[in-house]
RNA sequence: CGGGGAGUAGUAUAGUGGUAGUACGCGGGGUUCGGGACUCCGUAGCCCGGGUUCAAUUCCCGGCUCCCCGACCA
């Protein structure tokens, strides 16, 4: 990726209203544009930050079912059904196409995956199935807010597990949650699993938690076990014994809310008739659960968790590249085709890498605009660097930089 | 949805009842070239509608938008 031909300006100044960090510093660094409150563009960076968390979500969805995508649009009678046209018309938008149709623009997709599933499943013997997407969400949320982590329109990850019995949903309610942990954890975030409302069905769902103080959720929790609880149903108070390990005791900490597991059971099966039929014949509604995962929200906690007075400071799974390298002095056409030519090599190596080319641009504005976008390793090219026949490397999480050969570039890059 | 704050150039800001100034940016010239360098020239703006007034970006009313607190968030 050449700097240049990345449709990517930053800007000096914070933008004046956003208070939330990663509004700040997402927008400054052109990662996102907002359009609209809560509704944000994910401009070249930010658009590589969602497809490489895409890309971890993926990896440990496709071991739990098969992707799908459903469509945004849904008319009403599938939500009729389920009664939910009339509780979720606060956030649902919903509207009449022109020949007074009656749509809404989903918001979740329970009622329609239900739908979608009755052809499917028949028979116990069909049964566990798991399907999932990553698709747009729309909610009509009255007040969006904090940049990414609250927006009206957004990306999310849904899964749903189909079951006849229970002790097959928690069989498979626990390796989801298992997973989860594993994508956060590969995403550089720490989550706690988190007891939460848990509905009709069952005492509990399950948030998955990143404690910042950007985070509108209050949780109780034992840093010594990572025992957690919602505050909104905690029994417990800060300062109390944890109920889980006795020894440690409970903190109360803000958090973001990065994922949600729930037992849903017969609530969406029942009303819209999705059976199987047992040994016997007999017909039983299908036992559901679902698990969402927010992906822009995700991006914002990251940043909100990984940045430092001069900008983030992106873990490396989820850079939008792993290299920032920036030629100093490009004035002169020897250092240019010095760069070009570790550009080309880095390119070749298939290390990802942003390649600062710009002209008339002064080595400070390249270093606070590569500190600005937070790459993991950024690695200079200049006369100084190469009279040694080497370039400069340094993390972007440390103070020292060194040098090192041009030819074990790619050497030290691995070694970090 | 209740409460609070704010809308002046691409961004951040100053200011006025007589149509607006600064910095950065952007375009051009020159000097620079390892932490947002210097300099000269240029470019670009008062959220919308109504009212008061000879005259409104400024005062009044209404609206829209954004931010924050709260409520809401299977």
């Amino acid at each position: 990726m050449r700097q240049s031909e990345l449709f990517l300006k930053t800007q000096r100044e914070f933008p004046k209203d956003e208070v939330a960090i990663n509004a700040q510093l997402l927008i400054r660094a052109n990662f996102i544009h907002k359009l609209m409150a809560g509704v944000y563009s994910l401009l070249p960076l930010g658009f590589l930050v969602r497809e490489k968390i895409i890309k971890i979500v993926r990896a440990e969805m496709n071991k739990l079912g098969a992707e799908m995508i459903m469509p945004a649009l849904h008319p009403k009678a599938v939500w009729e059904a389920t009664g939910r046209w009339e509780t979720m018309g606060k956030v649902m938008y919903q509207f009449k196409n022109h020949g007074g149709q009656e749509i809404g623009l989903g918001p979740t997709h329970e009622e329609i995956i239900t739908e979608i599933a009755k052809p499917i499943i028949n028979s116990y013997e069909n049964l566990p199935l798991a399907i999932y997407q990553i698709q747009t969400k729309f909610r009509d949320e009255e007040r969006p807010k904090s940049g990414l982590l609250r927006g009206r329109e957004f990306t999310m990850k849904d899964l749903y597990s189909f079951h006849a019995d229970q002790a097959s949903l928690e069989e498979y309610y626990e390796k989801v949650k298992a997973a989860y942990q594993v994508i956060f954890k590969n995403c550089g975030l720490k989550s706690y699993v988190t007891e939460a409302s848990g509905g009709d069905f069952s005492k509990y769902s399950h948030e998955f938690m990143v404690e910042s103080a950007a985070g509108e959720d209050e949780i109780l929790l034992c840093r010594l076990c990572a025992w957690a609880q919602n505050k909104e149903i905690a029994e417990v108070k800060a300062g109390d014994h944890c109920p889980k390990c006795q020894s440690g005791v409970l903190d109360k900490v803000n958090a973001i809310e990065v994922g949600n597991i729930f037992k849903l059971g017969t609530r969406f099966s029942e009303p819209v008739g999705l059976v199987y039929k047992d040994k016997n014949g007999v017909n039983h509604p299908v036992i559901m659960a679902s698990y969402g995962i927010g992906i822009e929200r995700l991006i914002g906690t990251i940043v909100e968790t990984h940045h430092d007075e001069k900008g983030i400071l992106w873990p490396e799974a989820t850079a939008p590249a792993k290299v920032h390298l920036l030629l100093i002095g490009e004035a002169k056409a020897e250092l240019k085709k010095s760069a070009e030519k570790i550009y080309n090599g880095l390119v070749k190596e298939e290390v990802e890498v942003l390649y600062d080319d710009r002209e008339n641009v002064s080595a400070g504005e390249k270093f606070a605009d590569a500190d600005l976008i937070g790459l993991p390793f950024r690695v200079i090219v200049s006369e100084k660097t190469l009279a040694q026949d080497k370039v400069e490397i340094k993390k972007r999480n440390e103070k020292e930089a060194k040098l090192v050969k041009i030819g074990d570039l790619n050497k030290a890059l691995n070694n970090n």
